[in-house]
DNA sequence: ATCCCATATCCAACTACTTCGATATATAAA
DNA sequence: TTTATATATCGAAGTAGTTGGATATGGGAT
């Protein structure tokens, strides 16, 4: 069950030896708190959902090399039409490609936004990893 | 089944009307398709899993006011303890966040890293998505 | 040593995602 | 209009992630 205020200053105050303090603090974190609730967390969420499979960051490092079409991005990912599909749409719908009708022919490229920024710093976090 | 190479240079024909180019297409394509094999992509994929979800973003977010215990996130959270000790293990297996024993507490923060970044970027990217 | 408390780990139910063949849709060529 | 091609969508099977109660671990206090 969810930590209820009470059981939540008991815990703080243990833990910072002041009940006062606690009681301050406590009610200090809930307000942070609803401060990032208010932010609806979903779309953030959603975003890096879309970037945490390999196959979609492949396809957003094909992409990087300019507009492609679907049967071009099949080649580079080395998967079933289907499958291609079914990662182009969730990248669509998180708003990182975009999509452009030419015939017969879907052709996709990278959103305008900070899809590149993205790939740079997830770099960044790697190397940091070690 | 997988995209043959042969299969594709006829797609990739049919796209660009010339044969020659399209051999030539199909296999740029899959020289950058080796290059980004190469980079092996499980740990960015890793890392924005550990973003990819609404309870951890919140973790992420209260932890840039500072190092907080277990039972201080967990006021943050409103979920049950373990709900919360195993979000705060991907975390750090990610990469993301660190861990510091202190007595029967376990305090967390930040990695040094590109985290904040990482969450201005995708706020950016939101908003950039209307 | 015994007890309490903070946290981690385990387990099982539930939910969500991935995968890929089969089918539907749409565009264009014949 | 018939046929072929490119892509999207469906459906079912397999896999992975989330959740939360129960239990284990380990540090401190008594």
């Amino acid at each position: 069950m969810a930590c209820v205020p009470k059981e939540a200053v008991n815990r703080m105050t243990r833990l910072i030896g002041d009940a006062d303090k606690a009681e301050c603090k406590v009610s200090k974190l809930r307000s942070i708190t609803e401060k990032i609730d208010e932010l609806a967390l979903d779309v953030e969420a959603e975003i890096f959902k879309a970037m945490a499979d390999p196959c979609r960051l492949k396809i957003l490092m094909l992409l990087r090399e300019g507009e492609l079409c679907v049967c071009e991005i099949m080649i580079g990912l080395d998967r079933p039409q289907s499958s291609t599909s079914h990662h182009l749409s969730i990248l669509k719908d998180a708003g990182l490609i975009r999509e452009r009708k030419d015939g017969r022919w879907s052709r996709y490229r990278l959103s305008e936004g900070a899809v590149i920024d993205m790939l740079n710093l997830v770099k960044l976090m790697k190397d940091a990893k070690n």
